[in-house]
DNA sequence: ATAAAGTTTGCGTGATTCTGCATGTTTGTT
DNA sequence: AACAAACATGCAGAATCACGCAAACTTTAT
């Protein structure tokens, strides 16, 4: 049995780095006992690190080498086919020096964990799901519009959400369709969400519409705006042509994401 | 017979990148019980991630990879049981009918997956993570104070957050302490930071501050308020009774959580 | 419908990695 | 100088791993 309660390696290794750089110092023998595991075991993990140049080794111990010592790795995310999908061709329209708005929403979710790594863009989002996707990216600026929490769509609404946005304007848009039609146009079943979705088109200069494909041509209570606000549709590759033409025909430029 | 009971592959690895996000540490001996499906094929997934730079493969499983999110499971990482007694212990202190702050960080996680489930309050929050924790639960409204997003604490910070704050009054006042002192007070390590602290104590009848016991007699770079700004300091077991006494002597009601 | 081509999975084999222990050396202290 | 703690090194057992193959299954072509 060689770890099943205990920690792997690379494990260890992270907490060692992390604790020198909390604390600043570092006993070999007192990590042992709390990781379980032999002196020797701690000795190599420091010897390793040492020959990294990610800390400096002493005896009985090991003291940090610098200050920003970040850890290593990047960045990850899951993927219901269709929607990540969705997300990943809707990730290459951000660019650079941009500050987008993106809507709460399990399609927009997606969105997020793709966006580039080494993007550096302001993301202004109403979903606090999207904001915590975010903060493990690099670079991106993240702002978070606040507002009571519509808990279904996890999103927030409200007046408060409403005039912050008015703040902002955005270059990209990027809305999370539950239905859309294309003369009805955009639709949602509530109330404070179609006035945020709104708010957020009204403040971008494009407005890009995420749905996958069983959802289009159907439509919901509320009406947020004519399909022609849109200036992207991106939907999946299940998606027929035919029906997209009915939204080409309007100026919006479709966008099949290959699944 | 492929998959009957069982899960496909999309799906399968899905659920190890989620929980991975989630926990911040995978087995591959566990996650192939847990699958139904041999050490091999999980081996398989996990190499197949690796791969797609969606996660660090490393002996016995895998880890996230994301520098960002390393230094926050980092937080949560350290002392997890302290800080959920001190979540227990902190939820009894709301009461029904009750208009709470709840601030960010890894030890008021906790407290907000304690709430009581039958509770009926309104929870006021600069932490998106806090947000989606209670967006499960059945009847606490939820309200996200917006802003930019300081990533390492996962907290909104800035101007926005501090004007929307002054529009709420709180009966209590939930406040991670980083640090805290008898004589300097809290402090914490970032200036934004320490604004949103001091303007939540502002507006709040009762002031908690949440400190696992290790932080207790330490001091950081900027200091929120004065120690006799608490009503309530709760903080775990492993605190000595001595140390307390200073905090006792400056009229807060000291709360040892037990471990 | 049937055949062919391609996936995906489980298992066997041998290679690799990790850990703890034993041994002997270095370091710091008295 | 003497001693103990910390250390490096080599080794063995165990866990983990990569690779190849065959069976079960899916998709595509006929």
């Amino acid at each position: 049995m060689q770890n099943h309660a205990n920690f792997m390696k690379e494990e260890r290794q992270a907490m060692l780095l992390a604790t020198l750089q909390r604390e600043g110092k570092l006993l070999a023998s007192e990590w042992s006992e709390r990781l379980n595991v032999s002196e020797d075991t701690v000795r190599r993990d420091l010897r390793e690190l040492a020959r990294q140049q990610k800390l400096q080794r002493v005896h009985g111990g090991a003291l940090p080498r610098s200050k920003p010592m970040a850890a290593y790795t990047a960045r990850q995310r899951h993927e219901p086919a269709a929607k990540n999908a969705i997300g990943q061709a809707a990730a290459t329209l951000v660019q650079d020096g941009q500050l987008i708005f993106i809507d709460g929403g399990t399609t927009t979710l997606q969105l997020a964990s793709h966006l580039p790594e080494e993007l550096h863009a302001t993301v202004v989002t109403n979903g606090p799901a999207v904001a915590v996707a975010l903060a493990m990216h690099p670079f991106v600026e993240v702002i978070v519009l606040g507002g009571k929490l519509y808990k279904l769509a996890q999103v927030t609404v409200g007046a408060a959400a409403l005039n912050e946005m008015k703040n902002f304007h955005a270059d990209v848009c990027f809305v999370g369709l539950c239905s859309i039609h294309p003369q009805v146009g955009l639709s949602v079943e509530d109330f404070e969400e179609a006035h945020i979705k709104r708010a957020m088109i009204a403040s971008s200069a494009e407005v890009a519409g995420l749905v996958i494909a069983e959802h289009l041509g159907t439509a919901l209570q509320y009406v947020v705006a004519p399909t022609k606000a849109l200036t992207y549709l991106i939907t999946d590759g299940t998606a027929e042509d035919a029906g997209l033409e009915a939204y080409r025909a309007l100026g919006v430029t479709v966008i099949k994401a290959k699944t």
